[in-house]
DNA sequence: CGATCGATTGAGCCCTCTCAAGAGAGGTGG
DNA sequence: CCACCTCTCTTGAGAGGGCTCAATCGATCG
């Protein structure tokens, strides 16, 4: 395999293996590239691999019966993803995207299964993603409830900028493309909400915006907003 | 121990695990009674235990930093909670009180360690199980984003009933103490809200509601409401 | 240079929240 | 057994946040 083990021995998936059982999981994974838009696999499609993204970004979202499309997460560098697997369940509920030109490591489901198996380590930190996974899905639960689009929407941004931001001159950068549209989805509101609350910060100076870029001038003003507290609900 | 194995065993989370494993489990356990309106462990605190809900149920539930109050889960029995440990988190993010009275499992967080690597089963059994509540948080971030009041308001009663519903004459009553506020907690609405809602739908005769108590007479309308398909977002 | 995709902006409305007031239900103590 | 208190639930009136729909503009790409 055309990876090196010394690329990702240190991310938290194979936290505390050594170098050899490192190996050893590499050995059957297989290495890929998705273009920009491909998609990785699908929803409701059989489970066939799990997937690690070693380069880009990969937008996990659903698809609803009536038709709205709902970003579930956004994975980035080290981030595993199409888990479902492990977790039991035989066809994917989402799909997986590529936002940008990504690089995509792949085990079969049946390899990974035994080489959880054999190195107990490898379950836990998989065991430990998915509860990490699980600790966001219930924060995005509670903001959802009880927070207003505004906050969500600068709580998106100030996350994405710390997981996959970029120093510049102005401030911090997203570092991949990322429409208005998204936004929205991730946010559970509508590309005109965005787009009038992105407008109105970026008059205040607090924020860049263009075509699928947005970049953080001011995120002390943005983490303001969502700490605003205003009356809470009943 | 005072919990017999064959009352346990058939239980999803000891799935695969033959009697004399099982009874080593149990062994390690220790079972206690909780009142109704008591707390099993509180938001904030260190993560010593991990809980298998043996009869009653039990509010699993977040307080936000502005004071509102979320209900993540609610547990019936055979459900495992508090297994913030297993995921490597060392303070609960969450509360857990018993809405009735019930009865607990519990072990130290150290022994399901060890019995975990002992007995891997209840190690693969335990990641389906949070794999599980990972899909169900999803699920809900995606309701949340999409749907109205009434069609969450309307899924949570469905779902309740399915796991915890009693049929009687009338319908599936909800076999616990369930307050208009818990509703409102678990939909990410109002209690005002809920009550106008739920009243109409008395009204209309499709369900039951008094103190604490809501019977569902005709599942198929709310099945409805669900499926009510209006115009997609954005 | 046309076509397509993304972003912006305005007008209007509706769903849901907020606030206020009161009615039942149940529990407790005298 | 009644009075009282607390907790739950109901209902009304009103306001507003965010959505819907429509139209336009700008950018990117073949």
């Amino acid at each position: 395999m055309p990876v090196d083990v010394s690329a990702v021995s240190n991310l938290p998936i194979f936290a505390g293996l050594d170098a050899e059982s490192c190996e050893r999981v590499l050995w059957e994974s297989h290495s890929s590239q998705v273009a920009q838009g491909k998609a990785v696999f699908q929803q409701g499609v059989e489970v066939f691999s799990i997937y690690l993204l070693l380069r880009g970004h990969v937008r996990v979202s659903r698809i609803t019966e009536s038709g709205d499309q709902v970003i579930v997460r956004l994975v980035s560098g080290g981030g595993i993803f199409g888990a479902a697997h492990a977790m039991g369940v035989a066809t994917h509920p989402v799909s997986a995207t590529a936002v940008e030109d990504s690089v995509v490591l792949s085990w079969p489901a049946t390899a990974w299964g035994a080489l959880s198996a054999r190195f107990p380590l490898l379950a836990a930190n998989t065991l430990k993603a998915i509860g990490e996974k699980l600790q966001e899905a219930q924060n995005r639960v509670v903001e959802m409830s009880t927070e207003h689009v505004d906050q969500r929407l600068a709580r998106t941004l100030l996350r994405l900028a710390d997981r996959s931001g970029c120093r510049t001159d102005d401030g911090v950068a997203i570092n991949f493309p990322l429409t208005r549209r998204d936004i929205a989805e991730m946010t559970g509101s509508t590309i005109f909400t965005v787009s009038r609350r992105l407008s109105s910060w970026e008059e205040r100076g607090w924020i860049d915006g263009s075509r699928q870029r947005v970049v953080l001038k001011h995120p002390q003003a943005l983490r303001a907003i969502v700490a605003d507290v205003r009356a809470p609900r009943s």
